[in-house]
DNA sequence: CGGCATCCTACGAGATACTG
DNA sequence: CAGTATCTCGTAGGATGCCG
């Protein structure tokens, strides 16, 4: 990729900027379902590491999708939910979800 | 990702694996406006290199998303077209543009 | 609990050169 | 024209350990 500064005037070019990883997308998936804590995310996506997941999280922050809400209490709480610009992305989702369901089963890896 | 040999349940999921890096999105996003020969396609892909378009319209193939036609002529000329189930991710990438119109500018990258 | 720092690996991708 | 082969690189991501 060119690692263009600017975002690409192309929809899909842009969207793909801000939702590198194949991490970022599940971690919006997950944030469509209501606000949720740093383990709550963590436990819904299993194998995700800290390290991603807080990457990610503050990536997205960044392009204002999400607001993180911190809690000064003991012990420490932390709140991360989408923005309506993150909203706006259930209906990418949606749209994923609904053409994974036309792939046949079985042809990825080896057909064998 | 734990690289799961089956396709994941989640259709989110499954879409991530299907479309793996950025380039690939890009790809489909050219072949949507109908069937490209090999040249055409890195010409509308400024950046790409032949080994990663290659690489992605090989696993195109596999996953049935793309058809390749080799035409056995002088100079040899070679068609990829998308298959009917290529041809549903339309929706989706429809979905990412309408969502991209909706980003503010120049907020990524440093907002200095 | 919710991180951050550091180090290391895996893989998509770029550059270059060569072939049917 | 349409690739293939090699080598290197950048970056997402994993592992481990420590801190407020």
């Amino acid at each position: 990729m060119t690692a263009d500064p600017c975002l690409p005037e192309c929809g899909v070019a842009r969207f793909l900027s801000l939702l590198e990883g194949p991490w970022a997308t599940l971690i919006v998936r997950e944030l469509l379902r209501g606000p949720h804590r740093f383990t709550e995310l963590r436990d819904g996506l299993p194998g995700i590491s800290p390290h991603t997941l807080t990457s990610r999280l503050r990536q997205f922050e960044r392009h204002g999708i999400v607001i993180r809400t911190a809690y000064p209490e003991i012990p420490p709480r932390v709140e991360y939910r989408l923005t309506p610009l993150g909203e706006g992305l259930r209906d990418v989702l949606d749209a994923m979800a609904a053409w994974a369901v036309t792939v046949p089963d079985g042809e990825s890896t080896v057909t064998a």
